[in-house]
Order: structure tokens, then C-alpha cells, then sequence
DNA sequence: CGACTAGTTGAGGCCAGTCAATGTTGGTGG
DNA sequence: CCACCAACATTGACTGGCCTCAACTAGTCG
């Protein structure tokens, strides 16, 4: 676990001390910029609501912050104030243990809310780094909750976050509870290209934002090992990879890896 | 995985068809029976509270229901319409992915409130059976979302339980992603020591309620090796173990197999 | 260029899985 | 009461998948 503190830091060369960062945007932004048009967020938040619902969800984004690539929008332990939709980019959760190991325990793209782990909580558990530049929409979450108690359809878009937040947990806990190396690369690479289609890009091509030692991180394996089963699915046909681009060439058969035991 | 079925149906030679006996049990305590002073529930949801909300609370429980060891509360792809509230008994949850395979994802008992993962979405994600004769105190959502629009502070307590889950299945998702199997089962103990502290029983000599094979599916291992394991426990002194019968005598050491990889 | 990070590949070892035999427990019925 | 059965548990022998250690390559930045 030697090479732990990198992933755990998160810092790279160009990385900046994270709240600075965070202020400075924060000033720059304050009052002036809102995301009226946020589609993505919209998704999910504001579905089936009327238009007043959707000026309060609006008005309360009022701040936007821009992160560059290494640097963190929430630490572990963070007081939990807002959550984040991601508006371009993208970003690792990371988990820490008292013993300091650590484990990647998502990856998040533009459309997706970030830091639903602190509501309930007082802090934030789990650190939030950006892959690549990026940028997010704040939402305070005392207008969120002000506003759920308002009105019911917001509250039951409010829970499907959360729920949906619980599901993929589960589908991670069955992933690393049952599943050989060769099937969580597999769920990992197909859950990828689902989620780069949805957002309207190819589901056959996609570069990769994470290295193999994230990817091992968040499959419970050794980059060695994510490095091997790379090459071997290219030997057999399956993708082309080269670096971090990876093209799926047979997608029927990786699904076929996950279907049974064989 | 020929054992499968065992978990899946969760059936035992005394079972009787889930659903015929929940339903003869909603109907003899329809409206008569309450849960007014169900302290257990009351820590976590009613915390904070002024009288007319805990009224509020207990005017939700009008049902309660009483599982035999084996049955389902509900199942995956039910319709989700309430909380429970465990008075007594534990039980576990499990998860089914397409191909058949299982997993537990938790073990509950008693002052815990599980059905959770349906919030926000329409349905249950994973299946609830007794692991020993239990009583439920049933919470229709609706109610709880209906006070949690009124009560501010119950909004939060809900959203608390939400992120108690969170983080639990977060713990898991450490434990499966890094854990070898020793730290897997000293962690499992651990836990179970200080929850049956917290409800006031030993924390250092209990009866487990599941199997190795449900021990073994929790913690992502093979029933074998968790036998091994206690076995080994047994040998270097950590603990006593006879059947399901387990003693604690050496939490410190117990302790410290988590804190650092020697 | 040199330093560094990321990635690939090989050799060998170990932990946990697999297969199999046997022991233990608890409930059932003769 | 005992015999029987099924479920649960223990233990051993063996296997194999993934980890560890290590060498090497490629790309990037100062």
C-alpha cells in the first residue's frame, strides 16, 4: 500500500491548496451566476414539478465552482452544507479508513449530484477529487430541505436521489462480495459506456479518466492486475485498448461474462 | 453456488407462505394495536421531537407484524409502501442479481428500521427474512413523509436514517474492497459485540443468529473459511467458540488485527 | 536530458476457494 | 427411548486466482 498516498491526497503537481481555490471561485461567482438552463441536474431534481418549483431550485444555486484536475471540492469530515451537480467534468468519491488505506468508491459524471453521503450527517464522508477539470453547481442544502417540506413531488425527487445513492452502493457490494476479477472489469467498463451514452456519447469509445490503480481501487483488485485483464480481453477480441482509450469491440460478450460462471 | 437456493427463498422446513401470514396478522392487530411506547424506534426517528410529533408517529403505527424464523417481511420487487421498525428477533437482507447469485447485505435487530432501500423508489431492492421469530412495527411512508413536511427536525431525523444506511453500506464496500478475510470476520464481531452492547446485552458473549454460509455471504467469503477462521480465533486465544455460541475474550487483539496489516 | 508517473509483463508465492470426508446438532417418527 | 435424517459445521488436501515483487517501456514536464 506504499503508493496509497496518492490516491489519498489526491494531489498531482499542479494541484493548489483546495480551499483557496474554492474561496476565491466562490467570490468570483457569488450572486452573479446562476445555471437557470442546468438540463442535466434537471434530470432528476426537478422532474415533474411545476415552474415555481423549478425558479426556488434555481434561485437557490447560486454560486458555481470550477476545480481543476487533482483538486478537491470536499474533504472527508468537511461540515456537510451543499450538494453538487456536476455541470462538466468529471470525479472520483474517495473513502478513507482510520488506518489509512483508502478505496475509490465512485466515479461521477456531468448529470450526476455529488455529496448526498453528509445530508442526515453533520460532515461529508468521503472526498471528493476531480479526474480533470471540471465544474459544479452549488446547492445549499437547507433550501433543498426547505424546499422538499414545501412540496411533496420535490421531496420524492429528493429520496430517488438518495435511493438511487443506495442502489448503487448495493450494486458495488455485489460486485466486490461475489464477482472474480474478470466480471468486475467487465460491470465496470459496461456501467461506463451506459452512463457515456446517456449522456448522448458513444457507448463503443471512451477514454478512461482514472488510471488502472483508481480502476483497481474502486474493483477491489491491483492495478496489475486491471492492467492484465486489459491486455487479455484486447488478446481475445473483446476491446481495443491503448492507454486509456478503450474501444468495445464485442460488447455481447462482456455482458456475456457477467450472465454465468463460464 | 448449489447451495444458493437455501438463501434465496430464505424457506425452512416450518416455512408458511409469506404473504397469506402477514396478512392474517395485519388483520388481527388492525387499529387495535399500537406501538405508543416503542422506545427502540424512538431513538433514532423521534429524537428532538415536541409531543405532537411523537403523537404523530405512533398515530402511524396502527399495524404491527409477527414473522416466524424463515419468512419474508418483503421481498425484492414488492411494492414499497412502509418502514419497519424491529420490537424483536433479527433478520438479514439479501440481495439477488439476475444470474441467481445472492448476497446479504445486512443484519438487523432490534430498535433498527429496515425497508429503507425502497425510499424513492416504488419498489424494495433486496428481500428481509427472520433469522429467529421477530415482531415489526410497521411505518407507512406516507405518513412519515407527510410529517417530515410539517416537521422540519423529523425531516431531519429521516434524512439521518438515510445516511446512517449510507454509511453503513460505505463500511461494507470498505470491508469488501480491502479487507483480508481475518480483518473481514474480526470487524463482523466487532460490530455485532457493539450493537448487542447498545441494546444492552453482553457485548462480549452472544448467540449468532445466522449460519457461516450467511456469515461467509455477508463478508464475501466461503462458509469454509469462515469456520477455519473461528477455529483459528479459538486456537490463538481471541475467543471461545461452541456452534453459534460465541465469547469475546480478547477484544483488544481482536482489535488490532484491524488497525494495521501485521 | 533526467526525473517522474503511468502502464505492461513475467515469475513466484500465498490466501482463499474447491472438493470431499466426517462430525455434530436438533427435530421426527417408529 | 432410539434410529434416522437433514442441516449445519469442521477439517484436510489440493488448486488456482490474485497479489507481490521486479524489470522494463512510454510519455510528460521542467
Amino acid at each position: 500500500m506504499q503508493a496509497a498516498a496518492t490516491l489519498q491526497t489526491g494531489r498531482s503537481y499542479r494541484d493548489i491548496p483546495t480551499v483557496r481555490t474554492r474561496t476565491v471561485l466562490r467570490e468570483i461567482n457569488q450572486g452573479q451566476v446562476k445555471c437557470p438552463t442546468c438540463k442535466l441536474q434537471d434530470r432528476c431534481l426537478s422532474e415533474g414539478l411545476d415552474a415555481e418549483a423549478i425558479r426556488a431550485i434555481n434561485d437557490a444555486m447560486t454560486t458555481r465552482i470550477r476545480l481543476r484536475k487533482g483538486e478537491t471540492l470536499f474533504r472527508a469530515g468537511d461540515r456537510f452544507a451543499s450538494l453538487y451537480a456536476i455541470r462538466s467534468g468529471s470525479c472520483k468519491t474517495v473513502l478513507l479508513s482510520e488506518d489509512g488505506h483508502d478505496q475509490v468508491a465512485g466515479y461521477h459524471m456531468p448529470g450526476e449530484i455529488i455529496g448526498t453521503d453528509g445530508i442526515g450527517a453533520d460532515v461529508h464522508g468521503c472526498q471528493a477529487i476531480a479526474l480533470e477539470d471540471m465544474e459544479v453547481c452549488v446547492l445549499p442544502f437547507e433550501r433543498l430541505a426547505a424546499l422538499s417540506r414545501q412540496n411533496g413531488r420535490f421531496q420524492h425527487n429528493l429520496h430517488r436521489l438518495l435511493s438511487r445513492e443506495l442502489a448503487r452502493e448495493r450494486g458495488l457490494m455485489m460486485l466486490l462480495g461475489t464477482m472474480d476479477a474478470e466480471q468486475r472489469l467487465a460491470t465496470f467498463l459496461l456501467d461506463l459506456s451506459q452512463r457515456y451514452r446517456a449522456l448522448g456519447y458513444s457507448s463503443c469509445e471512451f477514454v478512461l479518466r482514472m488510471t488502472r490503480e483508481e480502476i483497481g481501487s474502486y474493483l477491489g483488485l491491483k492495478l496489475e492486475t486491471v492492467s492484465r485483464l486489459f491486455s487479455r480481453f484486447q488478446r481475445e477480441g473483446l476491446l481495443q485498448v491503448q492507454g486509456r482509450e478503450v474501444k468495445l469491440l464485442d460488447q455481447i460478450s462482456v455482458k456475456r461474462l457477467l450472465t454465468c460462471s463460464d
